[in-house]
DNA sequence: AAAATGATACTACAGTTGTAGTTTTTAATT
DNA sequence: AATTAAAAACTACAACTGTAGTATCATTTT
């Protein structure tokens, strides 16, 4: 698995295509119009760059392709934290999450639940 | 504040202004040899754009230029982090520290670090 | 079979990024 | 003041991004 990048607007696309499974570039395209508009043809151009770095793949079904991503969203959650850990938190998550305890990120609520993770995730280790 | 976007060699250089305060071209340059070597024209240039949007500045000193930054270390983690947290995680800092907390990214004395910390927010919380 | 329609393929182009060479300016040294 | 050395300014250029127009190809409908 080498480490895809993916761009603002490819990431855009992909997520999409977590959400729906499958869709055509006519589908990829209405679903962003609640963000914005794009010429199909710019969705077009991404689904190509997007297939050239292996991170979608497609099937033909009458005349139009149908497109499926090939990278998971927790790949992808995982590979682009980690370049931010990396980047800006000593390569150590407990930095990032540090960072947004002490910018007072997080709800009462989430803050027990978060707790409650912890200990399970104790549990886990041992 | 507006959001300033940073390039992966910008940041670089951010970095090392954040360890010096302050430095010339060429100590940047040497404090970045220890990962890559650069010409120090690069680093000129990566100034220069840095300085167009914003983020550093500089005073002459004898015949060279002393840069020091203008963008801090916190509201640039802070900045990026929303960023990843609005691209991948619902925008909702809890769900990138429940991925986190799944894929295990943590060591066991973090953990009991973190379990503090968090009691500590609760606390200030109210 | 021709025309119309809908889809993809090809082309384009400006802005950004990584990277550095060449030229000019400025300060220091003879 | 002339020369040299060090620094900054200017120029360059390919790859990548965002964005979309135009051309072509394949269906479907007359």
């Amino acid at each position: 698995m080498e480490k895809i990048k993916l761009t603002d607007l490819e990431l855009k696309v992909i997520k999409v295509l977590w959400d729906l499974e499958e869709a055509s570039v006519n589908q990829i395209q209405a679903a962003l119009k609640i963000e914005r508009e794009f010429a199909i043809t710019t969705i077009s151009t991404v689904l190509k760059r997007l297939k050239d770095k292996n991170a979608v793949d497609f099937r033909k079904e009458g005349r139009q392709f149908i497109y499926n991503t090939l990278i998971s969203e927790k790949e992808t959650q995982s590979s682009m934290t980690s370049n931010l850990v990396n980047q800006l938190f000593e390569g150590k998550s407990s930095v990032l999450v540090n960072h947004l305890l002490e910018a007072d990120a997080f709800e009462a609520e989430e803050l027990e639940r978060l707790k409650k993770l912890i200990e399970a995730a104790q549990k886990r280790q041992g």
